[in-house]
This record gives C-alpha cells, sequence and structure tokens, in this order.
DNA sequence: GCGCGCTACTAGCGCGCTCTAGTTGCCGGG
DNA sequence: CCCGGCAACTAGAGCGCGCTAGTAGCGCGC
C-alpha cells in the first residue's frame, strides 16, 4: 500500500500528518476543550454554554469533523437505524421507500436500505442489514418463508410489510387485500362483465389473499363458473405470457385482474400488440396504484393502496416495538380503494351464458 | 434460549430495552478459547486449526453470533462499504443499482444505498452515507454543482455516474451522449425528418451534453433553421408539459428527442390522449433505456446505455481510486447506441421547407 | 467563614472488534 | 540438553464515540 503509516498512537510525534478523518480529539485540541465537551455539543446533550457550542461547531465545520456513526453505534448501545428491505426494481416499492424516509427522520431514525436482485437474494439482503446493525427490519413484501422469518424474528424486530405472516413476533402491516379485490370485481359486475379472470401473483406478497379473495367474490356474484387463475408473478413477463396464453385460445375473457400494475401492463402490452382494443374488447385491472399506472396512454384502473400509511405505519410499528420488546405482535390492516382509469369499461361482447 | 436480559459486564443498571446480541466474546467462552482466536475464524485468517476452527463456527452458530460491523468498521481503518446514492424514483438508476451489487461483492466490497427523494435532498442522502463510513461513494446522476462535488472530493473519492463533472479527484464513468445524440439524430433524418424537436432534461444529469450534441447534430445535417429546445426536466410531468405546449402551438414537429424515457413516456401518453399518431404524426425517441422502455405498449425508440459497463467502471474506479488515492482523476465514456422500437418512422407529413 | 446548589466542563471506562506482539507446546538437529 | 523454528493460541492496546461520575468555579444565604 501506499500510505504515510505514521502509527499515531505510541510513542510518536504527535504531529497530524494523518490522511485520516478528523475525529473528536482533534475538534477538542482545536478548540483547547475536552473531547466529552465536543461529544456534548453533537449529540445536544445540555452542559455547554452556547458560547463554547458555537466555537466547536465551527471548529468543526472547519476541520471537515463529521461524527463516526459506528462508533456513535457501538457506544451507545443504540444504533437508531432501521434496515429497509426491497426489490430494486419494484416501483411500489420505491413508493414505500420515498414515503418512509421522512417517518424515520421525524421519529429520529436513519434508515439503511438494501436491495433484493435477482442476483442477490433476500438472504444476503437481510444479512447485510443485520451486519450494519440495525435495530429493527422492515421487508417490503418478503418472499421468504413464514419459518425464516419466525426466526429472524428471534433475533431482531421484524415489520413485514404488504403481506400477511402468521409469525411469532413479527408485526405486519398492509393492506385489506380482500376489501380491494372485491371492489375491483364488484365495479366489474356492475359494468356488465361475467367472464373475469384472474392473473395471479404467484407466491409474490399478498397474492394468496387477492386470490382468495377473487375466488370469493366471484362465487358471491354467482359466478362461480367463470372463476378461472391464471399462474403468473409480479413482472411484465407474466403479465405478457398470460396474455399470449389467452389469445391464443381465441376465446378471451371480457375483464382480467391482474396480480399487480406491472403484470398488467406486460398484459396490456401484449394485447394491444396483438390488436386486441382495451377497454373495447377487454377490461384490465392493475393492483399497487404504483406511479407506473397513471403512465400508460390510457391510464390503468388499479387498485390503490395507502402508501404513505402503510409506510407509516410499519416505520411507527418497527419502533414502538424497540420501545415494548414484548408487545403483542401486532397486525395493521389499510383499506384499499379502487381507482377507475382508462382500462375499464362495459363489456362490448356478450358474455356466453354459463 | 430466551434473552437472559442481564447485562453481562459491568452489572450496572443498563435500562435500555436491548436482547443482547452475542459478541465474540460469548463464543470464545462457550468454545472455552480467547476473543482473538474467534476473530482469527472469522475472518478467515490463518493461525488456527482446522478443528477449532469448526468449533468455534459451530458454537457461532447455536449462539446466533454475526459479527457486528459497526465494531469490524471501527476496529480496521477500513470499512469495505462503498456508498451509492440514487434516486429511489429513477428506474434507470434501479437499473444501475442492481448490476451494482454483484461488482461490489465480487471485488469484496459492500455496498449501502441512500435514496434521494423530492423530500430528502442529496445533501442528506451523502450525509447519512458519509456518517455510516463509506470509504468512497458513488453518485448516480447527481445535481450538486461541481464545486459542491469538488469539497466533497476532497474529504473521499468520489465517483460521478451519468454526469461529466470538472472536479479535481473526481472519476466520472458516463455515457458518449454525444454519440447516442446523434445517432438519434442521424436516424431521424434519414427517414426523412426535418423538424426534430428537442425536450431537454434541465439540469439534470447528462442534459447539458444531450442538448449540445443535439445542437450540433442538428447542424451537421444543415437544419440549423429547425433547432429548437423546449426546457423540462427528467420526469413525466415535464414530457406532458411539453406536449401541452406543443398540441397548443398546432404545428407539432415530426420528431422529438425526449431528455430520457421517462420524459419521452409522459410526452407520449399526452399526445395519443390528444388522438395524435405516434409514429405516424410524430416520431418519439427516448434515452436511457431504461426497462420502462420496452414496456410501453408500443415500445420505446430510445437510446441505450451500457448499464452493466457504467455499473462495473463505476466500482472499479472506486476501488482504484481507494488503493492509490493519488492517481489522476480517470473520465470514463461509454458508447451509447440507438435501439429502434416503435415510436419512431418516417414521417407522414411534408416538413415545410425551411 | 461554611455549606449549598448550580453551571460548565473533564476523566476515563467500555461498546465489539482487529491486530501486533507476544507466549506456549512440540519437534528435530547439532 | 539446548536451541531454533513452527503452529496454535493469547494478551492487550486501540478504533471513535457515549456516558457516568466527578471536579472547578461561582453566587447566595446564614
Amino acid at each position: 500500500m501506499f500510505q504515510p503509516d505514521e502509527a499515531p498512537g505510541t510513542g510518536g510525534p504527535d504531529r497530524p500528518p494523518r490522511r485520516h478523518r478528523p475525529t473528536m480529539a482533534d475538534v477538542a485540541a482545536k478548540v483547547g476543550v475536552s473531547r466529552a465537551l465536543v461529544s456534548l455539543v453533537f449529540r445536544d446533550a445540555p452542559g455547554a454554554s452556547q458560547a463554547t457550542r458555537e466555537r466547536v461547531l465551527r471548529a468543526a465545520e472547519e476541520l471537515g469533523y463529521r461524527p463516526d456513526n459506528a462508533a456513535r453505534v457501538l457506544a451507545r448501545s443504540r444504533s437508531k437505524v432501521l434496515g429497509v428491505m426491497f426489490t430494486v426494481r419494484n416501483p411500489y416499492n420505491a413508493d414505500l421507500v420515498e414515503a418512509i424516509y421522512p417517518i424515520a427522520e421525524q421519529l429520529g431514525y436513519d434508515i439503511l436500505l438494501s436491495g433484493c436482485t435477482p442476483a442477490r437474494g433476500e438472504r444476503k439482503a437481510i444479512e447485510s442489514l443485520l451486519g450494519h446493525r440495525c435495530e429493527a427490519l422492515i421487508l417490503l413484501g418478503p418472499q421468504s418463508g413464514a419459518a425464516a422469518l419466525a426466526e429472524l424474528a428471534r433475533r431482531t424486530p421484524v415489520v413485514v410489510v404488504g403481506r400477511k405472516v402468521a409469525g411469532d413476533g413479527i408485526d405486519t402491516v398492509h393492506t385489506a387485500e380482500g376489501k380491494g379485490v372485491r371492489h375491483a370485481i364488484d365495479y366489474l359486475v356492475e359494468l356488465g362483465h361475467r367472464s373475469i379472470t384472474h392473473i395471479d401473483g404467484g407466491t409474490g406478497p399478498g397474492s394468496a389473499e387477492r386470490r382468495r379473495a377473487y375466488r370469493a367474490s366471484m362465487r358471491r356474484h354467482q359466478l362461480a363458473d367463470q372463476i378461472r387463475v391464471i399462474g403468473g408473478d409480479f413482472t411484465e413477463e407474466s403479465g405478457e405470457k398470460a396474455a399470449t396464453l389467452l389469445l391464443a385460445e381465441g376465446d378471451l375473457p371480457t375483464a382480467v385482474l391482474a396480480g399487480n400494475d406491472e403484470c398488467a401492463m406486460g398484459l396490456l402490452d401484449r394485447l394491444r400488440r396483438a390488436g386486441v382494443d382495451v377497454p373495447g374488447d377487454i377490461s384490465v385491472v392493475g393492483y399497487d396504484d404504483s406511479h407506473l399506472a397513471h403512465l400508460l396512454h390510457i391510464g390503468l384502473t388499479t387498485v390503490h393502496q395507502d402508501v404513505e400509511g402503510i409506510a407509516e405505519h410499519a416505520v411507527r410499528a418497527a419502533v414502538a416495538r424497540l420501545e415494548n420488546p414484548q408487545a403483542a405482535p401486532r397486525e395493521l390492516v389499510l383499506t384499499a380503494k379502487l381507482v377507475v382509469r382508462g382500462t375499464t369499461g362495459a363489456p362490448r361482447r356478450i358474455t356466453r351464458q354459463a
């Protein structure tokens, strides 16, 4: 290596030729006070006069001093950091992350982000967070099994967002999927649709609930014989695949409820390329209302989730658990509402009687 | 194995509600060796027998021990962490982040993400990263001024991605905007377009270069009199606004080069709602080829940037600088290429002779 | 004069880990 | 029998900060 490598501590001349970042001691020395005093100032703790406070801050500014979080974390036992795991490519997660920041800050917590990617599974993302000493984890739509999550929750407080998990120490925040789906189906049925297909989200967060709610809603409308679920996931590809499948069959349903917005977009894409008119020939409903949804040149009708509400409750739940680790696990359910835009309308075709 | 909840060291009145996570000392005690030995094992350092190594690892596993990064970082001077600042809502940034992870891991670095949001500016995002002791910063499309960046670079190694910065200690990685834009314009002109308008990205990363290249390319084609730049930024809204403006004027150009994909999408949205046929009435070219681009029901013609290449070079540049802080700043320029999809075609209207 | 309370400040330990400089035990060669 | 060498392991000093216990200085009442 290529460093001055001057042993700073023992015996050596204590001149400061160090390339290292300045520490509290440097600031203290510059002002001519003790380290403790500098510490007080930077923690906004009482016990320093206004005058010294300013002198310290000015000196710090001049030296470019910046408190070292690692040391801070180590010294107090609290790190005041919440870890957030999210899926990098998921726009809905991006919306959540945006909403999480301000609330965390307001509550005095810092946020550490760790992204899931196809090549970097949840396991790794969580490991990274844990290694950085987050006090609690907020997992956005985790795919891990309930057992793994429960195991994790034994180690550290965990808040799961967007998914129902029957875990021991796990708090959850999610949307009332049932209600959202029911709104969507009710609306479609009111428009006159009968053959309504659901492309599900596979093992994705909330998918099981949505699937279940779809089936239940259809039955409530006496449309049990029209129930059809096409397996998918939360990607555009799955929407495309489903569309291809439906097109190949020749007999399109009059409406489709997609597992999420991205799936809906893939579906729309494929359908329109094939010359299918939306919503004339077929109505499409998404789910999430990620900011993608209003982008489509005809806005996507979708089930809106209360992003700010979810974010706020997730952060508060994490903090609450830190303050009282023994509290019973909470499950927070927020309502969803249907946002009607341009991809839905009355069916043009007559649905075959069942 | 419930939490003993007893402060182990001092026996002092340690109130804070923490379940103690196990430390190296716990593992050492369980195995009956010294802490140093455990440390060796966890660092994969030579000096421990295979047998002990296994015993230590097993004990750690049983205790659920996990090395504490904060302490680690503090103890060695290297943190082996690279900080990445990105814009949460930007899909192109998401692509970059995805590509950064694997390379960083390969080089033995951990990644810390810090997101910019409308409510959480770059300043804060960077502060957070710095506080967490990142050794170097990778800034994806920073908006901060050159002066601020230079100041920052004096403190810590900085790699700027997607923008040309004439800073002192700053490495940059970006696309040859000129080439990308030129390709796009050449292609449009070849198709027969003459009135080609550019909606720029305001102060966004790369915008200035793109704007300049647009002007130059137009001039090269003797179309100086057709040059028109509409001010915008990197959001869908700006695309919509530009479209509204153009529509109001009544006299649409035959082609538009947008500042980035999102802007192009906003533009498309608005145009299509107004009944304008794309690409029949007007051709639209985006920029970035974020994974959004192929989503549109008619794929967006756009300038593709080599995301993996950019990510790899950015990480390598950061690491290289850490290894040799004195090296001259590097500027890496990757080529861009035009990806032709469905939003471009020959002009239907006759362009007025200038 | 004394104690008292108060503000402004300091000394120094410890957070969990890394790392240098040892120490120990064992083996072979002179 | 001693010495050197090596492998396996340990002691202990920090890393930069937070925090508790403590000291110095000062005004105040009796």
